[in-house]
DNA sequence: GGCAAACACGAGTGATCACTCGCGTTTCTC
DNA sequence: GAGAAACGCGAGTGATCACTCGTGTTTGCC
């Protein structure tokens, strides 16, 4: 009935433990996996004993599921500063720049979040969020379509979505697999000319008093600006 | 020295029951990831007590291997047959029916061959294999490009060919994870789209008599043949 | 300064897993 | 049909893992 039968009082000191021991959590995590990744190794990596880590988490579950909310929770500011309004009015290849940018230097930063994302092996909690802001990213992207092609059929729209959606995430992996520097850039710039050749012909020019005017930008190898 | 010193000979039996604990291998891998299937489930979803399972692979990760090198040898001939010299003479979307389709339909005969090879838990062994395979598939893919388009830079041809691949991936997820039937087509003509609208600006047209024709075909929504 | 609560420890516990072993059954070979 | 070898079984074994517990230390509060 009540929501918290556990008022239990926090010290500074907790509250600096509980973070040690999710960035150790996301750093073995990353490195092997939910399922192969044992509870005391995430406290030996927080320098830390067995005890300690639990009692700051019931169970393994419960520390997965904290640091996916947390990542979560850092992913929707991510994205929800990429998908303004103001942005909405950018043409097609700025538009790019400030949606894709944001989201690529989230994962860049936080690889852990792919890999507590994408395993089937996580526990069932975290993929149900995860599927909740799979779908709201697939609405924005939707949006953002329905804005720069309103006569699109919603059908159309939706799975033009998708596959952008996951022409990104195909994108994103090889942008993490790229040596951070140059490379990195350069593949950065790549996705975005696949997604803009992808969705340019879909574009249509906004009504203006000028009928004629109509050059998608297509033939050059188009390239927007590199980010920083 | 020698190569071979266990010369056991198989009865036809033993074939068969090598084939039967793969298969349940396949599923089980398939449902929980490598990590989290145990030998005894396997055995069990083979109908086969742990004893026999040990008959006939040493440990754990000779199943995953033996399924995994038996997966990739089929995944070789189905993209060995994709890459044909025949297929380079098609037109750009015909190439991409060629290629794509094949592809797309051992990853959905075979779901267990991405469970396999995508998890950053597997055998060591595998991620070697699977990273053959990738860059074998890399190579093919450009060579295809640089036939279709000869005078681009070999620099730039490489990064495509990457994100063509990783585009593809991206795509094949979802393929796989919408529903078999008209749904999945319309997913995979639009995988098409999208690697026709990304590749179409590159290929520069066969040198011919007439030098003034060139249309790069890319206004239209274009539709490639949605397969059968 | 003294008390209670939060913090920290690490050896210990029960469960589970990969893998073994001894023994009984089927199949092949002559 | 008899001997050998492949096949098949499932209880058992040692290791590892998630998690606990008794005890000692630090911190906040009066």
């Amino acid at each position: 009935m009540s929501e918290e039968p556990k008022p239990r009082r926090r010290q500074a000191r907790g509250e600096r433990r509980i973070a040690q021991l999710l960035q150790a959590a996301a750093n073995v995590f990353c490195a092997n996996g939910y399922t192969a990744s044992s509870t005391n190794a995430i406290a030996r990596e927080a320098h830390v004993s067995p005890g300690t880590l639990y009692q700051y988490f019931p169970n393994k579950e419960a520390i997965a599921i904290e640091l996916g909310e947390r990542l979560l929770h850092q992913m929707r500011e991510a994205h929800g500063q990429a998908f303004t309004p103001e942005n909405l009015a950018l043409p097609l290849p700025g538009l790019l720049d400030a949606v894709v940018d944001p989201l690529i230097e989230f994962n860049c930063a936080n690889p852990a979040f792919l890999a507590l994302m994408h395993g089937s092996e996580v526990p069932g909690r975290i993929a149900e969020e995860h599927d909740e802001l799979h779908a709201t990213l697939l609405t924005r992207v939707q949006e953002v379509i329905a804005h720069y092609a309103p006569t699109l059929p919603a059908e159309d729209r939706l799975r033009t979505a998708g596959m952008t959606f996951a022409a990104f995430k195909g994108g994103l992996d090889l942008v993490l697999a790229a040596p951070e520097g140059a490379e990195r850039d350069a593949t950065i710039a790549e996705l975005k000319t696949l997604l803009l050749r992808y969705l340019s012909p879909l574009v249509e020019p906004p009504v203006t008093e000028s009928p004629s005017v109509q050059s998608p930008s297509v033939e050059r190898p188009v390239t927007t600006t590199p980010s920083r």
